[in-house]
DNA sequence: ACGATCTGCGCT
DNA sequence: AAAGCGCAGATCGT
């Protein structure tokens, strides 16, 4: 092993890896069955550069230059088989080639001295590089697995050498003869059950990231295929071919597969081909299988081929490239199929990427209908406000907190001396303080800098973040400021400012609406929880606490003769709490109310008692009623204790996040203390038990087979890690996710409902129904789907509420 | 002019 | 120090 240079602990002791990184380094080989004895350990630099600093300084060329001799006599008098290069400069001073986080993991046959010191001669010797430990040290914890498999590849290479993948097969310039060849083999391949691969080339493609792209119509310049490990073909994207390209992508009757299908599909649609199959995205499929992984397809092919790395090649050898991607794909696919379906985890993927996916997109693409009209009145009200708002923040805060830049050029006299501001462009004037002649901008309220400097200099206390410590102009802590000096006009008048920002700027404008009148949106399934995520505009965050929220809300309408229909799950995340934690008591207070049972024990009203006694249902959700009707302030806080305490937010959260209804962290804990003593028994329970199967086997799976990695949940002396929290998040939040994506599913084998379904928001659909004499038995059907009992959770069932209106500010309750 | 990063804030 | 996202503005470096 070679790694870079002596630390501080080493250059104390001159051993190598004795310090923080070679604990990381114990730590990685702890995963393998091999110790630091088995290795022999040096560095590129035989001491401690200066300040600890190699990459990057004026010194490193040289430094690496002038310990060069040592290291070739070390490698002479070890003569080692392999040698694994922790880091880029490792790699790099044996190799010559650098971007390690591309190359490691793949096996180099590097020129190497070997012999005595004065007849010594070269011969070859495997070279494999790796992450350095203190990477992986650096919030890179995920890669702790991937070194560890390097070491073993290492070792392996030592035992029994080694042997790349072979290319022979790669068809680099085909015949239309062997294209013909390849399509029979093909067919009878695909009859026994091999998938198809499908990867295409386009003229930006090679020097930019595939997903950065966004333009549909750049050049393809070739397509490869596979269908079987070994043998690849690449087809020009000439005229001549084109065919037979379209019959290749014709062949297989069911799936077609490509890495990161998003960026593949609309652009060979674009170009007119046909895809009538459905859509293997191997890249999802490797999300599925492991979600905190880097996603490149030359990252996986390290895990799965011994294929040479050929990601460098883009440019020296296309074809040959071309044929590599083919063939790494085919090689992946295999190997993550065959790992899900190891861990029972195949069909879910199938179900939940390859068939949603496309329904996902036609959501994403039918639209919702903007009220022009409406909307450009809103905003032009909003935009007033605004502007008065900043222009008298302009007036109230000092010249010499407004941004200044010293300019040489002679000024226009015309605007000489102003006296007060108004918002807009920036005036010249000479600086309050220094006297300089210069450019004065406009104070940014949206500026954290510039609104700390305004708290400074009026002496007020500066906000600390109470995570981080940091310095802060948060919404919360600039209303704490103005409660503290109500006289101040500045505080609150940012806040409003701000508010009226971002509902102009990403709410109104960035909702842009198409010819049709219709906004469009995209939904992924990208995050870890393998929720959905909505983008580009986000619709999942549209306004709603807000004061003019519905009067935003009513832009959003249903075409003519239609209306929109909202179907929520309720409180589905408390309900999955209390199945995870197999709390019965706890489901049916999540049912019937949990937010207005805690917020009974607060206010002593007699629902508390009602629940406890199992008093009948309709007298229970009377009171329910009662309380989140008659006190919906204790109400709402309540539902965010109860979430806040289920993800086990501590007390201090609690109190800061409602400093005036708990007069200290003490009640809050008290009530803390409360909800789990009466309400939530079995949640703390729970809570321990899973930090520790986290922390025991590292994954949590949910009940429908939704899988996720966690390094840092249990520290040595017993106190949570990092992930401690997001594995207690993990269970309710996917499997709401889950639900929600079969009821999609379910609902969307029939056509009136694939058509009708606009948008999904967590745990609500919105949908877009013909107003007639069905609309009611139409919701039924919704409401009979999105409820049905779920058999991956004993034969739970969520309920569902359902608001429906003309437009979406205005909905109303529907019963049946 | 453009990208990366930080801060802030909207929703579930 | 509940979690999960996406978007916009400010700032700084290239």
């Amino acid at each position: 092993m070679l790694g870079e240079a002596l630390g501080a602990t080493e250059a104390q002791k001159g051993v190598p890896f004795v310090g923080e990184a070679g604990a990381q380094l114990n730590r990685t080989l702890s995963r393998t069955p091999w110790t630091r004895d088995d290795f022999r350990l040096y560095n590129v630099l035989q001491c401690q550069p200066p300040k600890n600093w190699l990459v990057g300084a004026p010194w490193e060329a040289g430094a690496i230059e002038h310990c060069a001799v040592h290291r070739d006599r070390i490698i002479r008098d070890t003569d080692p088989k392999v040698i694994l290069a922790l880091g880029g400069t490792a790699l790099e001073a044996l190799t010559n080639k650098g971007e390690i986080l591309k190359r490691r993991g793949y096996v180099y046959s590097v020129p190497t001295q070997v012999g005595d010191s004065d007849s010594w001669r070269f011969a070859l010797r495997w070279v494999i590089g790796t992450y350095h430990p203190s990477y992986i040290m650096q919030g890179n914890q995920n890669l702790t697995g991937i070194q560890a498999f390097d070491i073993s590849r290492a070792v392996e290479v030592a035992k029994n050498g080694w042997e790349w993948t072979s290319d022979e097969r790669y068809v680099e310039r085909p015949s239309l003869d062997q294209i013909d060849e390849f399509i029979n083999k093909a067919v009878f391949a695909l009859s026994a059950g091999a998938w198809l691969t499908a990867d295409i080339e386009t003229a930006r493609s090679v020097t930019t990231d595939e997903d950065e792209r966004t333009d549909v119509t750049d050049p393809i310049t070739r397509i490869s295929f596979s269908f079987e490990p070994g043998y690849a073909i690449t087809i020009p994207w000439q005229v001549d071919y084109l065919s037979r390209i379209q019959d290749i992508l014709s062949l297989s009757q069911e799936y077609l597969v490509f890495w990161n299908a998003d960026f593949d599909v609309p652009r060979l649609k674009a170009h007119g081909m046909k895809i009538r199959q459905k859509v293997v995205d191997a890249m999802y499929m490797w999300h599925f299988l492991q979600s905190d992984l880097p996603k490149s397809l030359g990252f996986v092919a390290s895990i799965y081929t011994k294929m040479p790395e050929w990601k460098s090649m883009s440019y020296t050898a296309p074809e040959y490239y071309s044929c590599c991607d083919a063939d790494a794909q085919i090689r992946c696919t295999n190997g993550i199929v065959a790992d899900l379906k190891k861990q029972g985890r195949f069909d879910t993927f199938m179900r939940h990427h390859t068939e949603l996916q496309p329904i996902l997109n036609e959501m994403g693409q039918s639209g919702v209908l903007l009220d022009q009209e409406k909307r450009k009145e809103f905003r032009a009200a909003i935009e007033e406000d605004r502007k008065r708002i900043d222009n008298e923040i302009q007036c109230a805060v000092p010249d010499a907190l407004r941004p200044f830049k010293t300019r040489r050029k002679v000024p226009p006299a015309a605007v000489l001396g102003q006296p007060c501001k108004t918002s807009g462009t920036a005036q010249w004037g000479y600086h309050p303080d220094t006297g300089e002649w210069g450019e004065l901008s406009n104070f940014l309220y949206n500026s954290s800098g510039q609104v700390l400097r305004y708290i400074k200099s009026q002496g007020h206390p500066v906000p600390r973040n109470y995570k981080t410590g940091k310095d802060t102009t948060g919404k919360d802590d600039l209303e704490s400021l103005a409660k503290r000096y109500p006289k101040d006009p500045v505080y609150r008048r940012i806040i409003e400012a701000r508010e009226l920002h971002k509902v102009i700027g990403q709410y109104i404008d960035g909702y842009v609406a198409a010819p049709d009148g219709r906004v469009r949106t995209t939904f992924t399934q990208k995050p870890s929880t393998w929720r959905l995520a909505s983008e580009g505009p986000n619709v999942q965050n549209v306004r709603r606490r807000w004061h003019l929220a519905n009067r935003y809300r009513e832009q959003f309408v249903a075409a003519p003769g239609h209306v929109l229909v909202e179907a929520d799950y309720r409180a589905i995340e408390a309900v999955l709490t209390g199945f995870y934690a197999a709390d019965a008591d706890y489901i049916r207070a999540a049912k019937l109310g949990v937010h207005s049972i805690l917020a009974a024990h607060i206010l002593q009203h007699p629902l508390r008692d009602l629940w406890a006694a199992h008093a009948p249902e309709e007298e229970v959700l009377a009171a329910v009623w009662d309380i989140k009707k008659g006190h919906k302030d204790v109400y709402d806080k309540a539902k965010t204790i109860v979430h806040l305490s289920n993800y086990k937010g501590s007390a201090r959260r609690i109190k800061i996040e409602y400093p005036d209804l708990f007069n200290s962290v003490a009640e809050a804990e008290r009530l803390q203390r409360l909800y789990f003593a009466n309400i939530a028994t079995k949640v703390e329970a729970w809570h321990t038990a899973t930090v520790a199967k986290a922390a025991g086997c590292s994954y949590l799976d949910n009940a429908f087979g939704y899988r996720h990695y966690f390094y840092d949940v249990l520290r040595w002396d017993g106190t949570y890690g990092t992930d401690a929290k997001k594995a207690l998040a993990f269970l309710p939040q996917s499997t709401a996710a889950a639900i929600i994506k079969e009821a999609i599913l379910r609902l969307a084998q029939k056509e009136v409902y694939r058509r009708a379904m606009r948008w999904q928001i967590h745990d609500a659909l919105l949908f877009e129904l013909p107003k007639d004499r069905l609309l009611d038995a139409r919701i039924g059907t919704i409401v009979a789907e999105m409820t049905r009992p779920i058999p991956q959770l004993n034969g739970l069932s969520i309920d569902v509420e359902v608001t429906v209106g003309e437009n979406w500010g205005e909905m109303q309750e529907w019963r049946n």
